[in-house]
Order: C-alpha cells, then structure tokens, then sequence
DNA sequence: AGCGATATGTAGCAGGTGCTACAAGGATAA
DNA sequence: TTATCCTTGTAGCACCTGCTACATATCGCT
C-alpha cells in the first residue's frame, strides 16, 4: 500500500466523470471503483454506504456545474430579453454540454420521486443557473428579476422539448411569445 | 392450469399500475410479475425480453395518458392564454396526476438517454398534449398554434422548475410574462 | 521500539438480475 | 386416439448487487 491516501475528494472527480458518461440510474459500485481505480471496499469504506456516496457526488456535479457556468460566458451584456435567450440555448447545445444535459434529467427525475440528495443538487443548479441569468439581462429591462425567472421557465420548457426529440416545436413556441421582437 | 391464458393485452394494465407506483428505473421482472399476478418467466415468454416489456408498457402508458387527456376537460374554452396556461397547471396539480408527473421525467431522462422506446412514447405524449392544447386554445387568439407551443414551452418548464422544488420561481416568472394580463 | 489509529486487499455472503432448460398440462386438429 | 401446438410451472444458471469479516500494511506518537 502506497501512495497519496484516498479521500472522497480525490474520488469524486473520475467518480463525477464516470457517471456523466454512463448515467446514475445504473451507476454500482464496482464500476464506479473501477472507474476511480479502487475497490468498492473502499468507495463504501469513504463514503459509508452508497446513498451517501451518491448525495456527495450530487453536490459535487452541482458545484462544478456553477462553476461552469461562472467561468463559461463573458461580461457582455445582451441587448434584449430574445437575444439572452438565444445565448443560452445555444450553449445548452454545445457539445460538452452534452452529457450534462443527458444527466440533468436522470436528477430532475429523481428529484421528482424524492431520492435522498437529488432535490437538493437540482434546486442548487437551478438557483445557480437563475442567479447567472439575473447578471445576463439586459441593462434597460423593466424588471430583470422576474425576467430571469421568466426566461428559466422558457429555457427548461425548450430543453425539456429538445430533450423528447421535440425541439421544434418549441422553437415555434418561442416565435409565437412576446420575445420573438415583435 | 386454468382460465384465460394471458396475453400482452391483458398483462399490461397491472403492469402500467405498478410502474406507476414504483417507478421504471428500478423495475425488474419478478417485481413486476408478481404485480400482474404472474412469474418472471411469463413475462419474458409474452414479451420476449425485458427492453420489449418496457417499449410495449411505455407505448401502453401513452396511450392511457392520451386518452385521460381527451377525457378528462370539458369543452369550455378559455378566454384567454393566461386562463389556458392556469388551467392546465392546476390540472397538473391534482393528486391524480401526481404519479404520472413523477413517471413523466423518468421517461425524459430515458429519453434524453437514448434509451429504447422512451423517446417514441415520450414524443407520442407531447404531441397529444400539444394537439390537446390546440383545442383549448381561445377562440380570438390571433396564432392558436403558435401560442399553444408557446404554452406548451411554459407549462413544460413551470412543471420542471416544481419538480425540482422551485415552482415558485415559474410562478414568479409567470408574472414577468406577457400573460400576466398587462 | 512499541502501540494504536488509519487505510487497504482478499474473500465472501445473502439476495437480486435477466433469462433458459425441461417437463408437463390443456386445447385443438388429424 | 394420437399428434401437435400453445401455454405454464419448477429449477436453475451465471452474473451482479450492496456490504461485511478478517487480516494486514503503514503511519504518527510516545
């Protein structure tokens, strides 16, 4: 036995990695071990057991998520509540988003059913994603905190669409609001 | 051996009910089979495999959904979006559909996964609530089938941000809108 | 040097997973 | 009656699941 000791913070990283690649629903201990270069002797000796592995790996993925969206965009201001929206969705569909996108919903959902630490990493990303719009919205909106609130609902709606191979439809959604400038 | 012989038709109903209750992440065969009265083995001799089980019961699910829809509103119309949008989110509130919603985002994220048969049911499903939303359009609207994407964007993602504990920021938003009857 | 706490490897347990082999019941057709 | 097919029950397989018992190595402390 050698080398720097395990912690859960060395292992939450490939931890993270791994089930952004293959989900968390079918996430067992072994491979997530493996996949950390470890046993699941010792996944279950940090963290307990593994609904509090999972929690943690919850906040984690939700913390790097902010940090994500801190360090990802620029201080440019857009110029209307369209042109915000637009930005956003575009990044949504980034590729590297991609599997950010896929395993938003496995959280939604189990927040949705009530799993222990998915309420929790949901509502977090969401505040962080609302308190990042909130700093987006153009210099001249009447009402910016409700803008952003707003504008959260249409974006979520959009994913949500584009998540069931419906994302045309709400692109005519989003021409038939008050933002497609007319 | 006795009585009918089973057959998908008449499997699937129990089977819908307890995927209903418990979820489709977590379903297994001899749990489910002992839901619909019969043994694994059965399930697999009707269905062939598991991932068929699965589409024929997703497909099975978005038909009784689609016909709850059809069923479920009277013909009055709304006068205007605002009354559409509050009438449907109140409906998505009954403690009937609650099960449903909590199913709904499984079917997302498996969607969203690419998983087999998800995105069909899950597509079939939109389409029905946005045809459905069409025909609850008001009569003066100046775009009944954009705004009804329009709807369908917000209700989507007002639905969203209360699954995952925030409906008060949708409702917050909503207010920002242009529905808000400014 | 000795001791206790921490960290890790190896093996394994009881139970669940999808699925299959085999046999047999019952209905139907010849 | 006999043959055939459809349907079902019983056992079981190989594998995976979270988790644990036990032994052992390593480190800091006295």
């Amino acid at each position: 036995m050698q080398n720097t000791p395990l912690s859960r913070e060395s292992l939450l990283p490939p931890l993270a990695a791994h089930v952004l690649e293959h989900g968390l629903g079918g996430a067992s201990l072994r491979p997530l071990a493996k996949a950390a270069g470890t046993s699941d002797r010792m996944l279950i000796y940090h963290f307990g057991n593994k609904e509090t592995l999972i929690s943690d790996l919850l906040e984690y993925i939700a913390g790097i998520y902010s940090a994500g969206l801190d360090a990802g965009m620029g201080t440019e201001r857009a110029a209307t509540r369209q042109e915000v929206l637009a930005k956003i969705l575009a990044q949504g569909r980034e590729p590297m988003m991609q599997p950010f996108m896929i395993l938003w919903w496995e959280i939604v959902a189990g927040s949705a059913r009530g799993l222990p630490g998915y309420k929790e990493a949901a509502g977090e990303m969401m505040e962080r994603q609302l308190a990042w719009l909130e700093t987006q919205m153009p210099v001249d909106d009447p009402d910016p905190m409700g803008g952003a609130r707003y504008l959260l609902t249409l974006i979520e709606g959009t994913l949500m669409l584009g998540a069931v191979g419906h994302a045309r439809t709400a692109r005519e959604g989003l021409l038939a609001s008050d933002l497609s400038g007319d």
